[in-house]
DNA sequence: GTATATTAGTTACTTTTGTAACTAACAAGC
DNA sequence: GCTTGTTAGTTACAAAAGTAACTAATATAC
């Protein structure tokens, strides 16, 4: 009753990747979850805050493909947290700019040394060359919007 | 006030992970959610069931990586649509032996062969020899539990 | 200027998910 | 047999995400 013959799901690449993704966010998420209570949302955005610097709401939206509603909630968790700074554009009031406070980026700051512990570890299993062209051909999954 | 020097967290591997699976799950789910009304869980569970024959929610489980109860409300739900067939076991009534109805096959063999256009789309990019070391790498990163 | 459209961000409502407690069936110790 | 523990699956409740409608600010057309 079972077939492998002409197509085999088990190497469907959204199922991989699925699989993968899943594994590897919620192994990190207790970096940012236990110590921080961030949700992941929350930590996407504190990331991209920590990268490009200040921001609006919707450059983040755009940079990350999360939802303005998502990013929304995340915004308000945050400046509740003390993380994230917002000012409204004097030129533009429905625009906000968003920055990370001090205490923002040194967990930004914390968080980015744990994640480059952890990639380490997860590219142990490769090869120097494996390991970049993984990340590269990601990127091409991902596409320009990514 | 941006930074990239010392650790590129744009290619920080569960986020290219995360990005890449949502990219594909979701344009993958029209071929899924339009036709057939199911849930991303619902067409992983018959993927599993098309591969793999007869399970009980549990076997599905394991192998999926799925929390039961989201297992549970899967089978529900397709049993309602009447894609699978449920059968307790006589001999230990606590398992439940589910399997694909003939309309679950038809519906899981169509959806196979959207499945591998949907990859050959996707392979396109990349040589034959990239694309199985992506699957590879992604298998490796799983592990066995995947 | 005034009506209409667009944009940034929020809120309300619904659906889905996560967590924990639960039921029912069986197993093991005694 | 009868308690105690374990297992498969469900249900109840809480947290999170998705969708659509909304507010407020600005831009455009006239």
């Amino acid at each position: 009753m079972s077939d492998f013959e002409t197509f085999d799901l088990r190497l469907f690449l959204p199922y991989l990747l699925t699989q993968a993704a899943e594994q590897s966010s919620l192994s990190f998420q207790r970096f940012y979850k236990d110590r921080y209570g961030m949700l992941r949302t929350e930590w996407r955005v504190m990331f991209h805050l920590g990268i490009f610097g200040a921001m609006t709401a919707r450059d983040i939206g755009i940079r990350s493909n999360i939802h303005k509603t998502k990013i929304s909630r995340a915004v308000q968790k945050l400046t509740e947290k003390r993380f994230i700074l917002r000012q409204r554009n004097i030129d533009d009031r429905r625009h906000e700019s968003i920055q990370l406070t001090a205490s923002g980026r040194d967990a930004y700051m914390k968080l980015r040394i744990k994640a480059e512990q952890y990639q380490t570890d997860l590219s142990a299993e490769f090869s120097a060359e494996e390991f970049a062209l993984l990340q590269n051909m990601l990127k091409r999954l991902i596409g320009p919007g990514g």
